[in-house]
DNA sequence: ATGTTAATTCATAAAATACTTACTTAGGCG
DNA sequence: CGCCTAAGTAAGTATTTTATGAATTAACAT
């Protein structure tokens, strides 16, 4: 019987909640100013507390970099396992693959962020992932295996590198994303549009599907 | 002793040379590190003056930045030009295009890089370079015809929009480029080594030109 | 209640970094 | 020759930014 005691203000020394909002904080900063842009001050003031404790929960910049980075990829990993390839069609299997990465892309703008930031620092953080490969080698197997079983029923043609064939469609489903900035900006049309966004998943789809098909069946 | 006054080392006031060192090394510290990870120390150290000299002729690191975009900008501009895709029949001026780009993208890496940060930094200096929109708007009009007279032939199926089209081309060729670090790490695969790349201009090529082909011709 | 530990704050050290002020020298031109 | 401007140098400085050392406060088991 604690009684009063209760009376626990919510904001005092809740240390998960705490580590979680600079961890919030810090991949909106490093995916908004890149990892050199990046302000620790501006994380702490976003979040409400001191400098000090970013350091108490994450030990220096590089490493609250490396979490934030981990963070946003176990939520695709997460999300893939849900997409259940195997138990259909081949076609329909892969028309649901693209879209969904597309999809996925086109509501993640943390992670189209931060991944571009990663490339500009070469990977350096990246490779300090652990855990970070195996999780996207059964998503290889299995586009390999609705490509083998359309060729086998003879829905689909001729056989691409499976590797070939997803980075195809991360190509088509986010360079406009990661470019969208300097191509609005070189051809005077907003690629970053919701309409411009709509067009693109349609013409996505569209391409995979015919790359992929054996040709003599779509043409309208 | 005026005797050997004529040692007069080569560095030694040569304004239009230590300017062009500047930008180049600019060029490169910037591709590097990004706009933020760019030091002005190092650009001046590697060209070995003093920084002063920056500001004398660019008057700042955001102006020396700007200088640097326009250069590199300026660069596929010319070649583009030279391609002359009106004169050719349909599929092959598209297929040259399609290894124009993919091979521009492939020995452009500093291109590459300052387009990648130009986009973390949310296009905020491209804008500022006057001339930017009205050099590629002819490339688009170049696309648009090339598909009105394919499909006026009867080698070119349903018409897709040229900016899509163009799109497509330059996410096809530059994703791997511009995502490669990530993506090996993820994979496991190098696809910036020679070999893969070439695997991917190939790769492109086929999906572009089985993307517009009317979809009967070419399945072997 | 009390001693221990974890969480938080304060104050600031220490290092980069973009940019300047003040000066020197080179070389074209009358 | 001697002036004048542009090119170049030397040596800062003001400011920002990462990172800590030590004091303070809350939580909790005993």
């Amino acid at each position: 019987m604690t009684g009063p005691a209760k009376k626990r203000t919510p904001r005092q020394r809740d240390p998960e909640r705490t580590r979680a909002q600079l961890l919030d904080a810090a991949l909106h900063e490093f995916a908004d100013h890149g990892f050199h842009g990046a302000r620790v001050d501006r994380i702490t003031r976003a979040v409400g507390c001191n400098p000090r404790l970013l350091y108490h929960y994450f030990g220096s910049k590089e490493k609250l970099y490396i979490a934030a980075l981990e963070h946003i990829f176990a939520d695709i990993r997460a999300q893939e396992r849900e997409l259940d390839l195997d138990r259909q069609e081949p076609v329909q299997a892969m028309r649901r693959l693209v879209e969904f990465t597309f999809d996925f892309f086109d509501g993640n703008p943390l992670f189209v962020k931060l991944t571009r930031n990663e490339n500009l620092l070469e990977g350096r953080f990246i490779a300090q992932i652990a855990a970070i490969r195996t999780s996207s080698q059964p998503l290889l197997e299995a586009i390999g295996a609705i490509m083998a079983r359309g060729q086998a029923q003879g829905v689909f043609g001729h056989r691409y590198d499976p590797l070939q064939i997803y980075v195809t469609i991360v190509a088509l489903s986010a360079h406009h994303l990661n470019n969208g900035h300097t191509l609005s900006a070189i051809f005077g049309i907003d690629l970053l549009s919701q309409d411009w966004r709509s067009a693109r998943r349609a013409h996505t789809v569209d391409l995979v599907m015919n790359a992929l098909s054996r040709g003599d069946s779509s043409q309208g």
